[in-house]
DNA sequence: GCAAAAGTGTTCGTACTACACCCATGG
DNA sequence: CCATGGGTGTAGTACGAACACTTTTGC
């Protein structure tokens, strides 16, 4: 008996911005269809390993460029996820710098736009199901993994990196004890520059030195950030 | 275009006994053909969520029982993996407690074993690779999640159990501090009976609480055991 | 000189580490 | 009585948690 199965990549792709969360949503209009939001992604071709379906359906339906992208997990348990077709989709998880991502303009054919978390709506299929297994891997590997830097700008003020962690956690950090637990692991270098800000003492910019973090890696180091 | 790719399920199940770390595999025996070991697992019908399609190929090519499975990861970036047609394969994680499984008996068209993780030979297709991102998956669960039950009878001893994790993590563990650890968590509850020994003072069984640790986890409880 | 955000140290308590001896049984 | 594995306590240390004032700039 044939295999009537189709196998889509579908993304969730996050970014950071003042203080909020946000996730890139698409809406095809096809007519007569009711165009709700989706998850950026489709079928995967027959000689297309994953990882390249999911970039290009990125690249064709948004045209952001991702700081970090991994395998989250595989929707196949609900044999009509899609109404129309058994689909079984890969999902992925993307960060991105929303700094300096131009999103492609809205078409007659499609809208792309970002969406807060807690504004997101109704999305098409599984979709919400999808989106939350997502948020629950961020909140997750953001304890024990540097990937907050993969949604800020190479570049970033120590209160950018603090708030992200306030924002995704939703925990009240102490600005002290985490300042010091990061630089102790000394992962990040302050800059000679200075940010220009409208109010306030003038704040140094920070990088994330990615070499020197694979390196420790190697010898055995875990990043780890953890709050009572 | 229609699309070609045929999906599959793959599981890798281990066991434990005797300070040693087992998977199951089997090997099909068609003629002709050189007749690699592989993990259980094959084609998922067309109806079927992915998980009953795991459940089905364990019943049908070994009989095991399984205490835990999740979805491991979905293999599907060398398009060649299996040399006949593009198969994606989503593989599952399964543990189960090796003492009590009596798993199927070799047919002239099939084998069922078990291998201790240093013997296991070249298997079929890519399933090298899916055996060693288990393997990884196991060590990393054993320390934030109470898995390691799972492995064992539901009444074990503590020496069992502190063995099962020298020999999965490779480690050495000392035993008053993970005994001490164990029981802080107050998810392990004493049985009031012995086991019978060959020799040397008789141990009491002891028993995981699930309950207890779902109530916990549900008020934020984290298992952790971590090692120097 | 005031508002606004950046930068910085110390104390306390808890939890991990290291470590060695006695106990109960079978033969 | 001896071999075998089971069971237990303590002292030192290191790390996380709590906590508030000074500094630099723009207006």
């Amino acid at each position: 008996m044939e295999q009537k199965i189709k196998l889509a990549v579908d993304a969730v792709v996050f970014g950071y911005q003042n203080s909020n969360l946000y996730v890139l949503l698409i809406q095809q209009k096809f007519d007569g269809q009711q165009p709700y939001w989706a998850l950026p992604g489709g079928l995967v071709q027959s000689n297309e390993p994953l990882i390249e379906a999911v970039k290009r359906e990125l690249k064709e339906e948004t045209n952001v460029s991702v700081n970090y992208l991994e395998q989250l997990y595989t929707f196949g348990d609900d044999v009509n996820r899609d109404s129309r077709n058994r689909v079984v989709s890969v999902a992925y998880f993307a960060l991105i710098d929303a700094s300096k991502t131009i999103i492609k303009a809205d078409t007659d054919a499609e809208n792309v736009q970002w969406f807060t978390i807690s504004a997101v709506p109704q999305l098409a299929f599984d979709h919400n199901l999808i989106l939350t297994a997502a948020i629950t891997r961020l909140k997750a590997k953001l304890t024990y993994q540097p990937i907050g830097f993969d949604l800020l700008p190479a570049e970033f003020l120590f209160s950018d990196l603090e708030n992200l962690y306030c924002t995704i956690l939703e925990k009240e950090i102490d600005r002290r004890n985490f300042r010091k637990k990061i630089l102790s692991f000394g992962i990040i270098e302050e800059t000679d520059k200075l940010a220009d800000k409208k109010s306030g003492r003038p704040a140094k910019l920070f990088r994330f030195n990615k070499q020197k973090y694979d390196a420790m890696v190697k010898e055995g180091f875990y990043f780890e950030i953890r709050f009572a």
